[in-house]
RNA sequence: GCCCUCGUAGCUCAGUGGAUAGAGCAUCCCCCUCCUAAGGGGAGGGUCACACGUUCGAUUCGUGUCGAGGGCACCA
């Protein structure tokens, strides 16, 4: 519809500006007075024309093609042209959605070229928290997004397992082993003081078999064999985590180990690569990368002075490889604190001149969570000492409410988890209000005993309430929500969407029965809630959210 | 000190270079003889943090100030 009014108007344009450049905005507005769709076009034109708007916009409306989807044309505030469309215009949507079903809002503008999605990349020192949990429902929303969009989707799992951070997870499960107390002054100074530490410990010492992902490790029980403890602590604690995806129904395409990039020589190759390049110099015995000649503010250090590479470098070496392996495009979802290594990653790979594209790779960074309950602010769990875990919130809130509620915000703010919200079993819950009004539709359809597939032929034409075309015209814009939502990244505007869908759904049950005794209009209506069934559930489904058929 | 994100109703948050800035909660008033009241309708509530620019038009874009959070190591 867009796409024919553009064409309208494009042809209209053109009679009274010749060759000049324009190009149509059409928007929908936000109340129903002001048509089904409008165009700034006349205000635009203003000024190149030196004329009044509203005398264009007679003019374009005048040299206007007659077409049978607009119902009327108008102008109104300072110069706007209103289009409102037929009611017959505005019911074919209900068939479309019928017919395509579960493809509804699909599109293939990602022609299937490969995108890879890395999300969470939690390092195994600890169950995973509640910003992991947020990185997770948007990474695993955008995923769905972009394969909705004709996307070939790859969603990545990277460990840091590696570093220091592991050297200081060690020492914490072998003081543990040793019956150190977290309070004792013989416990690492910054040792993880979980109760999970106990866990691991406790079945270190009895010699326990984990298995995570590809690895299956047991344990020797020996406290003097530090790399045993090591390589036990994280198959451990990567075991753990991937309860805690399983909890939040997560799946990973993809799990990648820093330490096989160590293994497998790619992080020499990648130092090696940077220096045959001539992006680097030594100085003060240790190894620089000119990143200032790709926009960092300083020259960073890759090979310490002690021999080991800071942790920038096995991160190009990472990206090097996802590159190589075929990725044109790739988005990483991670939390705000790691923002400086953007520009870092990003100088290292232009480094390389290996062709890989400035703003490669996208960035979507989240911001921090608070978890509240009654008001107050909740900072600790018992089994990770220091933070709120995802599992925590998933037991207590539920798996749907969890994800809508930390995909339903903008990425870039900050979010406030409210508990209480969240459980609640009211209108105050988004996330009930939605699947409420999918068990509503199922609860009325399975009421009726008519053939269901015999909706997608009915004859539309009753549909001419006010509620009814409010109602169309939403289901209408969802496969822009969806085209959108992928191109901005922004997961939340499909929360929101689905929230106003509900909502239309709701006044409209309100307000008509449609179980009534003329036959002509209740197989209208029931069409088109049957439309706006699937739509709700395709909505859900992109966030990972359940479609209830009874609550 | 420098960099990034955010600042919209009492609270949690949407939104947009354009028409009277929206929703939910909270407050107040209404609606089940009726397909699920986990619902609906209505009222009140705003200096879109502040200032200055760009623009026919700025809450939206730019600069600055203030406030919140985060980042600024040969840590990860």
């Amino acid at each position: 519809m867009k796409t024919h009014l553009t064409e309208l108007l494009t042809t209209a344009a053109k009679t009274i500006v010749s060759d000049a450049e324009f190009h149509i905005q059409l928007e929908r507005p936000k109340s129903a007075e002001h048509g089904d769709f409008a165009t700034n076009l006349a205000l635009m034109l203003a000024k190149p024309l030196k004329q009044n708007p509203r005398a264009i916009a007679t003019q374009i409306i005048a040299a206007l093609p007659a077409s049978e989807y607009i119902a009327k044309t108008e102008i109104a505030g300072a110069g706007f042209i209103n289009f409102f469309l037929s009611a017959q215009s505005k019911q074919k949507v209900v068939s479309e959605i019928l017919s395509a079903g579960v493809n509804y809002g699909r599109n293939t503008s990602g022609q299937q070229q490969k995108v890879q999605v890395e999300f969470v990349s939690a390092n195994p020192t600890g169950p995973l928290h509640v910003g992991h949990g947020r990185g997770a429902a948007v990474g695993d929303c955008l995923a769905r997004l972009l394969d909705a969009n004709g996307w070939d989707v790859t969603r990545e799992f990277y460990y840091n397992d590696a570093g220091a951070q592991i050297d200081n997870l060690t020492l914490s499960v072998l003081a543990r082993c040793k019956g150190i107390a977290t309070d004792d002054a013989c416990f690492p100074e910054n040792g993880y003081r979980g109760e999970y530490i106990a866990d691991i410990a406790q079945a270190f010492l009895n010699k326990e078999t984990v298995t995570a992902d590809d690895m299956q490790v047991t344990a020797s029980g020996d406290v003097n064999d530090a790399e045993s403890v090591r390589t036990f602590a994280v198959a451990y604690l990567r075991h753990e985590q991937d309860l805690d995806l399983k909890a939040f129904q997560i799946k990973f395409d993809v799990f990648s180990l820093e330490s096989a990039l160590y293994k497998e020589g790619k992080v020499a190759q990648t130092v090696q690569a940077l220096i045959n390049s001539g992006h680097t110099y030594e100085q003060d015995d240790a190894l620089w990368l000119k990143s200032t000649d790709f926009g960092d503010d300083k020259d960073r250090v890759m090979r310490k002075t002690d021999g080991g590479y800071t942790y920038f470098v096995p991160d190009v070496a990472y990206h090097l490889d996802k590159w190589q392996r075929g990725f044109s495009r790739v988005i990483n979802e991670q939390g705000a604190d790691h923002h400086s290594t953007i520009t870092r990653v990003r100088a290292g790979l232009q480094a390389l001149d290996m062709g890989i594209p400035q703003g490669w790779p996208d960035y979507v960074l989240h911001q921090m969570v608070t978890v509240m309950r009654g008001g107050e602010e909740v900072k600790l769990s018992k089994r990770a000492g220091s933070y709120v875990t995802l599992r925590d919130l998933i037991d207590e809130v539920g798996c749907d409410a969890t994800r809508y509620f930390l995909a339903a915000r903008r990425a870039d703010s900050q979010l406030v988890f409210d508990i209480d919200l969240a459980r609640a079993q009211t209108n105050d819950n988004p996330v009930y209000y939605i699947q409420y009004a999918h068990a509503r539709i199922c609860s009325v359809l399975n009421q009726w005993s008519g053939n269901a597939a015999l909706l997608a032929n009915v004859d539309l034409t009753p549909l001419v309430q006010t509620h009814e075309a409010a109602l169309m015209q939403r289901l209408n814009e969802y496969p822009e929500v969806v085209a959108d939502a992928a191109t901005e990244l922004a997961p939340h505007t499909v929360a929101n969407y689905l929230k106003d869908l509900a909502s239309d759904l709701h006044s409209y049950y309100n307000e008509y029965k449609f179980l009534i005794d003329d036959e002509a209009v209740k197989l209208a209506r029931l069409s088109l809630i049957s439309a706006t069934q699937q739509v709700l559930k395709n909505g859900l489904n992109l966030l990972g959210v359940s479609a209830p058929e009874k609550m």
